[in-house]
Formats: C-alpha cells, structure tokens, sequence
DNA sequence: GTACAAGCTGGAGTGCACTCCAGCTCAAGC
DNA sequence: GCTTGAGCTGGAGTGCACTCCAGCTTGTAC
C-alpha cells in the first residue's frame, strides 16, 4: 500500500503521516525500489488505535512513548499496559464530566424552552 | 472580588482571566478608583460553564459566539438554545466513542496481562 | 515612609500538532 | 516523448489558546 492510499482508507493526509513517521509515531515503513514508502496492512490498524488514544486526549508525547515501547516488543508489556491502565482512569474521569454537561446542557436547554416560550408569545 | 481572588476561585490564571475578557468570553467588569476590576460573584458560575464547555471540547470561537448572544439577552434565546443543542449532540457522539475506547482499553489490558503472564515465567 | 504584593497595559513569545511549500524524481497513459 | 499525478526531502509557516514580559501605579503591613 502506497502512502496515498493509507491516507484515504484512514482520513490522516498524506503530509500527516510522513510527520507520524518523523516524531516516531509510526514505524518507518519499507520502500519500493524508486525509494516510496510500501505499508502493510496492520498500520491501518494502528493508525486507528493511536486516532482513539487522540480523540480520549492522550498527548502526543505519551502517544509517541506508547509507540516507542510497542516497538521494543515484549519486555515492555507491563509499561504498556500500565500506560493504558492510566489512560483508561482519565478517560473515566472525563466520561464522567460529559455525564454531567449532558445534564447541565439539558437542564439549560429546557429552561430556554420555557423563556422562549414566555418571550415569543408577550400578547396572552 | 479582585482578579486574583477570580483565579484562586476559578483555577484560570490572572492571565488568561484578561485575555478571556480581551477576546469577548467575560463581559469587562467594573472598575473600582483605581481603575481595576471588580467582580460580581456571577462570573464564578459563567467561568465555570465556559469551562465546562470547553473541556467536552467546545472551540474558542463558538464560545465568543455564546458570550455574545447572551450579553444581547432575551432576543438571543432561541440562538442560544440551538447552540447549546448542537453541542448536546457532539458530546453525545463523544461519550459514545469514550465508551468504546473504553471498552477496547479493557480488552487490551486484559491480553497484556495474558502475555505478561506468559512471558515473566517462561520456566514452567 | 518604605518595601512589597497585587494590579494595570500593550505587545511579544510559547507549545502543540499539524500543514504547506519549493524543487526534485518516478511511472503510466496518450 | 512528454504531460500528469503521486511521491520524495528539508524546512518554513499556521492556528489555537494561552502565557510571559517590561515598565508602570496602587494598597497594605511593618
């Protein structure tokens, strides 16, 4: 798979991933013999995974290190998932919060519901 | 209440308590002789939904947006409450992925600690 | 009455995460 | 054989959301 085609089957532009592979996001990927980069397959996969990681509000400079240990293969597992186990806590904690702007954003909605209706109809 | 008991309260610096001002998120506040501000216990509440909407990821620019319509009053409440809506619905998108990282962060976890397993006593 | 903390202004600087650009090579279709 | 599109590199530029700074005034504690 050729650069072009990561980026459309994973929504990151092509520029984006070529800065993945520079900050070590994403393993440098084998070339063709014109010197282009050939990805296989399971990068899609990852590329989904480390969108995740962004989205919950992992930084960067943790995504990298999750990366860089991923790289080193087994003896970093327990680092690894102790990364996760963190991550994990925080995106808990920020479910949470959403919870509860959920609420608020109803609870405030509902009462614009009722001023509109007092201040759109003044003539009862 | 001074600037400064503003951001012992709010957890936003005396910095970014004039820039927000600057930019239009808090209305200016009274000045006392001296020329500095003097706030009314209302701002706590507002800062603290501003900050509530910004941590469910809420741009800058729409926040003005808002600090706009609601210093307009009555005339704006239907704006309003169709900001406020369409953000109900982004955070509701949000929660939804929250939960399935979630979910997949459970999921990976659990195989680390399959492998982690495997590999710390490979003498058996 | 003076040291010092807190406040003021306008403007410059920072950190993050990309995003764009110039100038090049290469492969395929007409 | 030449145009076009995709890819390459190193480095500069961007947008967001603050954060810091210099140089000033003011209020409080000793």
């Amino acid at each position: 798979m050729m650069i072009g085609e990561v980026s459309d089957r994973t929504g990151l532009s092509v520029d984006t991933l070529r800065f993945y592979e520079k900050i070590g996001l994403i393993a440098p990927p084998m070339r063709n013999d014109a010197g282009r980069r050939v990805y296989g397959n399971d990068v899609l996969g990852w590329v989904g995974f480390l969108e995740q990681l962004n989205a919950t509000g992992m930084k960067q400079a943790d995504r990298i290190l999750y990366a860089r240990l991923r790289q080193q293969g087994d003896s970093t597992l327990r680092a690894r998932r102790e990364m996760l186990e963190a991550h994990r806590a925080v995106i808990r904690e920020k479910l949470h919060l959403m919870q509860q702007t959920m609420a608020l954003m109803d609870h405030k909605v509902a009462i614009y519901e009722t001023l509109e209706a007092e201040t759109e109809t003044p003539q009862i």
